[in-house]
DNA sequence: CTCGTTGCCGGGAACGTTTGCGTTGATGTA
DNA sequence: TACATCAACGCAAACGTTCCCGGCAACGAG
């Protein structure tokens, strides 16, 4: 037996009151063309009904979904929950629904979730690249097909659209000043593969930093390390194992962090004794690590929202606008004990 | 000028063709009436337009969106966002998608969710409770709309779905039994509000491991903490400086840990020395804590799969079953100083 | 009295797709 | 020859909604 209760329609309503289904639908959308007798009639039983309009069938209509697609590396990870949160925020409040995709650091996962989007119909596309991203084909697809495009954290600059990243350049930069000033003079870099935009941006970062105390950018001490965590614990432990060991690590990923103290720990090493680290991270309990970890903060919920603020802003002026911008928010610098000064 | 591609539909293909849509529809889904040639034919237009389907269209005929909503308490934390990866996980691979929401806890938001869901048709839908719900009517009322439902989590055991959560209560056991054997005897609970189930369960588990022991079961020393944080590390705080200070805490909500080693440590207390600690985290960087937080963790990623297989069998067996079944998933318990033995 | 105006409402197409049923021409059978 | 059969395709309705295009009274102006 089946006592699923039909969804209501506007059919219903109409039939209810003996009316068409077009004055129902004017009656709801407070028409002029509708006497208030009638419109009271209508929203009174739309009411008792529960009637919920299908914003399926306006879609189909309207050729708009009113959802926006965010596609992610991973979600499961502090920046990227916290960012959804922040389009989920800004989406919400004006009415849109957020569709999330992963693309596990995949191209061709990322492809594919780009068309499933755009076959979805979605109003507007957010986008944090996958590592493996070397071809921007996909998103000028979008683009041609005249769907907003908004780019956070991991962007392309060739790729005409908005963009919403945070000072990843300054923030690299202040932290390995920071690391100087304590009396670090040997610092690796620890980052992720060179072809993503904030790896770039961190390493102009790092070398500026060090060529304006003038000392000696090593490219033996610029890791690019794999997603891959095995291989990522091999690196930072092969460079550890050295003869001429660095005396700091300026860590340029959050996902790096652990594995990095992780390694230093079983190789025996005292931090920052040994060696100091600092790094990017926007976990709230880095100043209860041991030792405390000094971290860049990323702004990670603001980004989100920026980006959810943008993307809404194109797609209610039909993708019309001057300019593209990019947005640029700041970090910060949260100093802890595992860059203590140097005795 | 708006040089946007028009979307192709069938009708496109049909016009190049000469051929009525619903040839082009059949030679589609490869039906038994159209000739091979003419289904190589339309294939081949499809494929050169770039055609995919318009699954709003086909939502709206067959009444079903292919996608799944998921409302959490919040997304930006490491037990909803592992959970939402799980869910993707299993939901992408079976051709559904994924709506997120958020209740940030507040009964009114968790119900205007569920209604956004519904009239948005989702085929399914996968909640964790706010922390307000105590009225459970718009679970009820999808029930009746025939809508499949399953819980996690936070779960309801008076309403008729499948829910999957993890062994709250030998979680919570094992963790108080290993403090006691360690040589703590005083033990506190901070817990969560008391409408939760996964509170209720885990106040069980840490009152059987006391009584088990014959240790007093002390009403005081149960803290029921807020969800708002100032609040939390008030009534932490006053636990801590009363006469009678307990040896150990646990701590039943990852959201707590941070909160109660914050104070602890404002108050120049050692851990475990002056009080030992242990508590639910999801966290993987509990072992590098100052100290090492003892922790038990949850199968999260496990719980979001379990959660969308349970919610696709449904909807692909159109709700019907035989039974509603409660998935529990084991919890494990990581050791670390934080618990060390007491002197 | 006639005619234009206005207020209110209904009919029906359209969005893209599927599907039951009808149609057509060709072939086979009695 | 007449009729049934069959392959291959077209027509049209349906899903829920909006909106253009009418229609039809009532009413005022000439």
């Amino acid at each position: 037996m089946d006592n699923s209760q039909r969804i209501v329609t506007i059919k219903d309503i109409a039939q209810e009151l003996k009316l068409s289904v077009s004055t129902v639908s004017r009656a709801l959308r407070d028409s002029a063309e509708i006497k208030l007798e009638t419109k009271m009639l209508v929203k009174e039983v739309a009411a008792r009904l529960h009637y919920t309009p299908n914003p399926i069938a306006l879609s189909l209509k309207e050729k708009r979904s009113k959802i926006i697609g965010v596609i992610v590396p991973e979600i499961a990870n502090n920046f990227s929950s916290n960012t959804i949160a922040g389009i989920e925020d800004i989406a919400y409040k004006k009415g849109y629904h957020v569709l999330i995709f992963q693309s596990h650091e995949k191209y061709e996962r990322e492809k594919e979730n780009v068309q499933l989007l755009v076959s979805r119909r979605i109003d507007g596309l957010i986008i944090s690249l996958a590592n493996e991203t070397q071809c921007y084909d996909h998103l000028t697809d979008t683009i041609d097909k005249n769907i907003p495009l908004v780019m956070f954290d991991r962007v392309c600059h060739s790729i005409n659209a908005h963009k919403v990243i945070t000072n990843d350049y300054f923030g690299a930069y202040n932290g390995v000043e920071h690391l100087i000033q304590q009396g670090y003079h040997n610092i690796a870099l620890i980052t992720l593969p060179l072809n993503l935009s904030i790896t770039q941006n961190r390493l102009n970062g790092y070398k500026d930093a060090m060529k304006k105390y003038n000392l000696p950018v090593r490219d033996e001490w610029i890791i690019h390390s794999p997603i891959d965590v095995v291989c990522s614990e091999m690196t930072i432990r092969r460079i550890l194992e050295s003869d001429n060991r660095p005396d700091a690590i300026f860590i340029s990923a959050e996902r790096l962090n652990i594995i990095c103290i992780k390694v230093i720990k079983e190789m025996g090493l005292r931090i920052p004794e040994d060696i100091a680290i600092a790094g990017f991270s926007d976990n709230p309990i880095t100043p209860y690590l041991a030792p405390a970890l000094t971290s860049v903060k990323q702004p990670t919920f603001n980004v989100g929202q920026k980006a959810a603020e943008l993307i809404i802003e194109l797609i209610e002026n039909n993708n019309t606008t001057t300019q593209y911008r990019t947005i640029q928010l700041d970090t910060a610098l949260d100093i802890q004990a595992s860059s203590r000064r140097r005795q």
